[in-house]
DNA sequence: TTGGCCAGTGAATCATGGA
DNA sequence: GTCCATGATTCACTGGCCA
């Protein structure tokens, strides 16, 4: 089944190309539910005083009267809203979102986002180091835009190495506002008068923090506004699959080049650190089974406040309530819950060692067995 | 007139006093256009599900008072809708507004403003030194929240002090990132029981830069979500007035006593480092009219490419042009536009100075006569 | 007076798999 | 769908107490 899905998914999808054409077409022509991720990245061709364009590239008629700012609003939302509709068509139940936007349309992203049932998660500031100066000194420097990141429903089991970036974070949890340069330099695609390809080409290192974060290898990362491919060269090179969908000719050439001379890391390159909860579960009873714990033997709580009894069954007891290690554990401290493989401890050599190292040997035992063999 | 203005708005004002009641109809009873600043922390509608525990299983003490309760998003927008409109007619037309939000509202809470008109100056993001960490580890760290800087419509000439918040931020432009702890310690004020006062109360260090860089001493600040009162101590303190609108009478009476304890900075400790915008506009036809510079003298551009002929009226003329000063520096530049000010020099023994020295010196007398004898 | 240790806490949409 | 058992998970800072 999952095989067979996997096959009919592969024969569908357009992996690791650029699809030409408007996004909400295209997109509208995938098979529902087959893509982990999207990042989007829409135009905000708002209140810029010039010209506003519908998706189809048709201009709206120039206005200042109070009203018509109101229907343009009102045609930016109606592009939003069917792009997103169609974006969360394509995403599987588990999928995730990612927009970014600045103070002209992130708010309505956001909002439509929330009408649709989508389930935001975070939103995230990238502080740009380098910002380009308020030259006329009549605002704060605009030094940051917004990211929004959301699952396709309240109760999406979204992707999150939270290890890998707290692990990147210099070991403690990453939080929500991330200070990025700016793209420039030789990162900065040129054009072939070399002026730069794309106005609003998005840095490497964003992207690379975004997919590394809230996708797993082999995942689908698909981006409905690939500009010159900022996605696609970062998915590549993380190991991920990817989906571009780009109107523009000129980008579409760009980012190609881009991707091919992108290489992609080989596996053993793309390990991050992982969480416990993807080990396999280890029983307490197997300790006992194993004899690395005898029944009668004695558990102690941190300060030997309290002790226990270890049982044959992988049950304990202790201060005359039976249980498992969790359960005596959360009763005796009055918590709610307990996990009881940091909580208890064992004597060797007058010494205490928590339990937890024990599973951890049987966890060693159990990898070994399932590696090949060389 | 203007005073006559200013003493119908004066009776009609609750200036420096909290007004129970609901922020709308409160608002509505107010005259139009009288207010300089509204800043409003409205609820967030946190949607909030079971308790959340720390690793150490002691409780969170989470923000699940009645008023943030909201049965839908529907029902939110039309609260949003509703005292947004009731602040906006309250403000004077060149008026400003703060909003700050998490991202549970603040995309509903933008999208609105614009919906109605407001003109979006700035987003800031208020980052925390100190947040609540995620303490599950299933996302990032939520460790900023966002504010929302508006003006009434597009062309409000609103009050920036730009010069102020760069020397506050060490002579460099002040960023949309502000770095702000939260209100903890002696700060966060107690009830009877020693328990927070307020789930939410905002540190003074935020609404002081605020305060500051978006009104002038005597301006009129409006919160309509009042709580402890943070924005009225801080407007009291920096000469401002306020009026704060709050529902709960245990609130009203916090912030009662913390504003009487609240003691106003003297004039001179309110000055701020000015801004050249702020400084009273000069023609240059007053340096004619002052006999700084005479009829028929000559003025030149620097290098001396071009000469010009100052007229009895203050207007020049150049090349066979004549207008402003900004306007023949233009022309003889091809430039869109040309600050005459600083592009047109006079000979003084033989050396060229810039006009704008002079227009300083009428500055400078300006001021001297504007400030109080001591 | 200073420093070390311990306890407390802040606008939070904070689990998952098997029976 | 529900119920239940397992068990994973925190950062910066403040203030009080005591040596």
């Amino acid at each position: 089944m999952a095989v067979k899905t996997k096959q009919a998914e592969a024969q569908a999808l357009p992996l690791n190309t650029i699809v030409p054409g408007d996004c909400i077409e295209v997109m509208r022509s995938l098979p529902a539910a087959s893509v982990d991720l999207i990042f989007a990245d829409p135009p905000y061709n708002l209140q810029l005083k010039g010209d506003l364009h519908r998706p189809d590239n048709s201009r709206v008629d120039a206005v200042d009267d109070h009203w018509d700012q109101f229907s343009s609003f009102a045609v930016y939302d109606a592009f939003t809203r069917d792009w997103l509709a169609a974006a969360r068509r394509i995403l599987k139940p588990n999928g995730a979102i990612w927009v970014i936007g600045s103070y002209h349309n992130v708010f309505r992203l956001g909002a439509e986002l929330q009408n649709q049932g989508f389930w935001i998660l975070n939103d995230v500031v990238w502080r740009k180091s380098n910002p380009m100066p308020n030259f006329r000194g009549k605002r704060l420097t605009n030094a940051h835009e917004t990211l929004i990141w959301a699952g396709k429903e309240e109760n999406s089991k979204y992707t999150f190495n939270y290890e890998a970036l707290k692990a990147m974070n210099d070991g403690v949890q990453m939080r929500s506002d991330w200070m990025i340069p700016l793209c420039t330099g030789h990162e900065r695609l040129k054009d072939e008068n070399g002026d730069k390809a794309h106005p609003t080409q998005k840095p490497e290192a964003l992207l690379h923090r975004i997919i590394l974060a809230t996708t797993n290898p082999g995942d689908v990362v698909l981006d409905p506004f690939f500009g010159t491919g900022t996605t696609g060269a970062v998915a590549k090179m993380l190991g991920r699959d990817f989906i571009g969908i780009e109107r523009e000719e000129a980008y579409r050439k760009v980012a190609q080049d881009r991707i091919d001379r992108t290489r992609r890391l080989d596996a053993s390159a793309l390990e991050v650190t992982g969480s416990k909860r993807a080990e396999p579960r280890v029983p307490f009873g197997n300790v006992v089974e194993r004899g690395m714990l005898r029944a009668g033997e004695e558990l102690y709580s941190l300060g030997s406040r309290h002790v226990a009894r270890v049982r044959p069954d992988g049950t304990i007891v202790g201060n005359d309530v039976k249980g498992s290690i969790h359960q005596v554990g959360a009763h005796l401290e009055g918590a709610p819950s307990c996990n009881g493989w940091t909580y208890w401890h064992f004597k060797r050599d007058g010494r205490l060692i928590p339990i937890d190292i024990l599973r951890q040997q049987i966890r060693a035992e159990i990898e070994a067995d399932e590696r090949p063999a060389h």
